[in-house]
DNA sequence: CATGAATGAGCTTTCATTCAT
DNA sequence: AATGAATGAAAGCTCATTCAT
């Protein structure tokens, strides 16, 4: 009984949450409104508010929906590959990849993170990193030292390389670089960061 | 008459600039309401109406604003460097000090392009690089063509480059490396940047 | 079969009806929502709505359920008395002690009489004397009746006295005489009261 | 031009504060909403909140109008008497004239001081003695000080005589003894009164 | 007997904007 | 050039109530 109703309730969450992404895709986290969500899933307003306690919690749940998601999309890839090397090129392409096939999850949750505030209006950008819970940016670091160790990288910082990676694919995604042809500009890109990160000779 | 009337009409747009800037860096877009910042620069609310068509149009005119400082900040230093090496890691450094000067500047800035929209819902974010007036942005490829043109470069993309170099400059600020000196973490990435672009041999 | 679940159901409105006094006494008349008192009840809102018509219909079982305990407490307590003059100072006596003793529900029955409406808005204490069962008020007066027929009162309308005698009570708790001691203060009140329907001579 | 402003402002919220007290009267403290009382003012709901910081505020002032406004009515023509004994008769025959005549203010304030309760949901009949701004209770006790002063009144406790004489009038008030001629009953009220505080012998 | 799910109506509040002065 | 007054629209949220299970 308890299961069946769980279940239910658990659905739908989710339905909610995915109205709520593709309203913040549409128009943005400033006009995703209650209501617009709950138009877009056919619901009333007063159920999402029964499902969540406020608009800041769904998009909390949304945020952690979306982050999980692109965390199983790219661990399961990267865990795949054996040597540092290749799992850092495995993490470029498929953190490209994944924004690709998901665009719309993608632009949700840049919406969440650059508008979403804290009670005392403490942003979500500048919140973010003091979460030790950023399971993406904690494996690439991970990558770095292991490279490191093995000597197959350099002797540079492995946190300020994490943070051009990171940045390179973020503004990557951003600017979708029209002009290029998507593959070679991925591949150009994961050539690029190799050649930062590779030992010198 | 005239002159004098256009004189206290733009020290009034500044006025209204420079506090819808303190607005938005203390509560970010979606509090930053014209009677807010109506207050902060002790006028009435009508009269941020009077001097700007609507809300759109102050965030516009502070994003210009915002953009123009930046870049008038930048261009200046990297002009002084005779080569595109030199170039370069002044643009970098010069980047992350304007930044670390003008933090809320760069707040305000971040806050106005992951949040405005156009009227029909597209992102700032989006629309950014169709503007051929990233005039930032531009400088940096021509630093990086030049300097491939005066085989200081290797032999990259330099959109891609480009990116790159935006991208962790951008990551930087965000992730404010809480846990490093910060000229050191400066330093370190000037290196790992100037290293990508170096010519190999 | 059908005493038993007379029994179980009794028992639960019982319970609502107690948590609906305490969160009454609470949050007061205007957020004492069936929601709160579901909460306080560890039950569900719909089960408050399966035992009681309405919000309205658990507002007056509860102010039932409240004059009537304290009708009990009173007149048990009077009708002991033999005189007119001991029943008359019994009674207030006691009224004041049951509302020492039973803050509670003295506060959630002023919240009721004074909060509740009909549903064409007409207020509980417009009505309240209209009904016919304010059993106190009969008692109270009754009192004055004997007293006077017994020649131990004097020749005073009964009805003010007894809005007089009434009053003083109601204005007793609700400014609970800070300053005073509460043992002296009921002795002295109960003086005053003797004094003013005492036969003069 | 600032007074002509003021005068304008202060003239809404009178209208608004008026409104509020027919609302109030009407359906009660409940059902009073903003809406209902905007509707009443004809004008707009948003121009209370313009006038008022919210519906709390409007309580509030539409509290302290009715006080002072009753205090007016009744300071002014009990000043009049020379006697403590007369004053106090004055005092109650013009309380209850008072009511009588405005029995929608005084609905309203019933209403107000038994429903509107602090943020942390202390009721209003809770704090109001705190609050030695009871400018009617403080008259009272005056009086009967100085009855007692000029061996008018007995040796009471003066405390305990002012809640018994406000209690009385309250509830004169509440239960309109509907039964009895109007004018008899404050003449017969007013003797039991003075019976009481007279000084014995 | 009891509940979770769901809703429509209503609430207060804030917002961007307009207008007379 | 500047403001106070005023508004309509929309926001998030809570409520009492209903219904299938």
């Amino acid at each position: 009984m308890e299961g069946k109703q769980s279940f239910i309730a658990e659905a739908r969450r989710e339905q909610i949450i995915k109205a709520a992404i593709e309203v913040l895709g549409e128009v943005g986290y400033v006009h995703a409104s209650l209501s617009q969500i709950a138009k877009k899933a056919k619901i009333s307003t007063a159920l999402i508010s029964y499902h969540f306690t406020g608009k800041e919690d769904l998009m909390n749940n949304t945020l952690v929906y979306l982050t999980e998601l692109e965390w199983s999309y790219i661990s399961d890839k990267v865990g795949l590959k054996p040597t540092p090397s290749e799992k850092l090129a495995a993490f470029i392409e498929v953190s490209l990849d994944y924004q690709a096939a998901h665009r719309l999850n993608n632009l949700a949750l840049i919406e969440i993170v650059f508008n979403a505030r804290t009670p005392d209006h403490v942003p979500y950008y500048k919140l973010e990193d003091d979460v030790e819970e950023d399971l993406t940016s904690n494996l690439l670091q991970e990558i770095l030292l292991h490279g490191q160790e093995a000597k197959e990288f350099g002797d540079f910082n492995p946190q300020v390389a994490s943070t051009v990676i990171k940045g390179a694919i973020s503004e990557s995604i951003l600017s979708s670089h029209k002009k290029m042809d998507s593959m070679k500009y991925n591949q150009e890109l994961a050539e690029m960061i190799m050649k930062m990160v590779r030992r010198e000779g």
